[in-house]
DNA sequence: ATAAAAAGATAGTAACGCTATCATAAATAA
DNA sequence: TTATTTATGATAGCGTTACTATCTTTTTAT
């Protein structure tokens, strides 16, 4: 059995839908490496373009710009994510088995879904890491929210906020502790890496410690409440 | 009794040490305006220039380019903080006193700072919560970091780190609950006032409610090591 | 076979991110 | 005081970025 799981974006994101077209998946796919490869600022249509062997032209009758091209596979991300936790944590009784599943998803590097075949979904767990935040860190978040641009992050934060709420149905602050996680275990990631002095992972930087740091700090939390 | 308060910056951020000049405090003072104003994405040297009522030449003779302008008016920021939490926390013998007024100082807009004459320390907050993760989240952090530029941040947390230690020597993730703490201090400030449902503060957007929300998660934390 | 939709090709434009040069004004050293 | 460095101002130029526009060719659906 092959399925072929299928995300429905939000059509503001685009201008004509990537995933209908042969060049529409070549955009999307040929992004996520020279993001990954270049960096968000350093990545530019041109560059795309010449990467795929079409024009800039044919990539603005996709996206507007690059911006909304980061948002688009950021939040295709958030979507695959918050199916990967629904999925793996299906038929899972205990609420904290639950939360612990999901830290280890947050914290840890995928690897790459086959059923999703234009999306390396490993170099975008980087890109998440790298850039992640340079989707909302901007002037224009409130237009780009108003246009429900933020709702699969916003909906994996709800999810995770309601797993840590039936660990512990008195804790006041299930959404801040939330996108804590969240952004901790891509921030930790990417300072272990870069800048290790910050963490306490210097002597061996190994995902699996971010996921200790993360459960200590999450169970300490809700258990004290 | 006026006193003048001097930071001495890396000079590997400058090529002519912009406190100097009245030319040099100038591009100081007006990018920190503009930054807030426009974001830093928007913000160009030429806008600078104009705002100041000189030539862009006369920016790049201090600056190499708007990246290491950045990281030069968060390095300061960071600078004066860890001044003010080193001043605040002076003769305060109970570390747990110390840490919630750590905490405080992290979370809480700053007053314009009347001993650094040419710098708005609550335009620079808004920066820092808005632009500060742009300084290291780029391909260049490597390079950046060789040359010490986030020396002063890395600084502030190795303080942050020490005063957590002092309340609990057996905690083992020091510096990564100074990072979170530091980091989420700012992006819950972000989320409640820009994406409010990220957070629990929506129905009563105080940075109170976020200091409250760091102390249960730091306290919780290191209670329980 | 015909029409519609998608892609390719090319051109153009304002702004951005610089580098270079030359003139002038202000500070300082001989 | 004169000479000289140092800082600033003014202008020009260049390759790239971030688009918009138009026209042609190819592919796909009816």
């Amino acid at each position: 059995m092959k399925l072929q799981l299928q995300i429905k974006m939000n059509e503001g994101l685009f201008l004509r839908n990537p995933e209908n077209t042969e060049l529409g998946r070549s955009i999307i796919k040929h992004s996520i490496q020279l993001i990954a490869q270049y960096g968000f600022e350093v990545f530019t249509f041109k560059k795309l373009a010449d990467d795929i062997g079409t024009t800039e032209s044919g990539i603005y009758r996709y996206f507007e710009n690059k911006h909304l091209l980061l948002i688009y596979i950021i939040a295709w991300y958030w979507c695959w994510l918050e199916y990967q936790i629904i999925f793996q944590t299906n038929n899972i009784v205990d609420p904290i088995v639950k939360l612990k599943k999901v830290i280890k998803l947050l914290a840890t590097t995928v690897e790459d879904d086959e059923s999703t075949s234009y999306v390396n979904e490993s170099l975008l767990h980087q890109i998440i890491i790298s850039e992640g935040s340079k989707a909302y860190l901007t002037k224009q978040v409130a237009e780009d929210n108003k246009h429900q641009f933020f709702k699969p992050y916003k909906e994996l934060c709800a999810v995770v906020g309601n797993i840590i709420l039936e660990c512990s149905p008195k804790y006041k602050y299930p959404r801040s502790l939330a996108t804590t996680v969240i952004e901790m275990a891509h921030f930790q990631n990417f300072f272990m890496n870069n800048l290790p002095s910050l963490t306490d992972f210097g002597n061996n930087k190994t995902e699996s410690n971010i996921v200790l740091f993360l459960n200590d700090l999450v169970f300490s939390t809700i258990k004290n409440a």
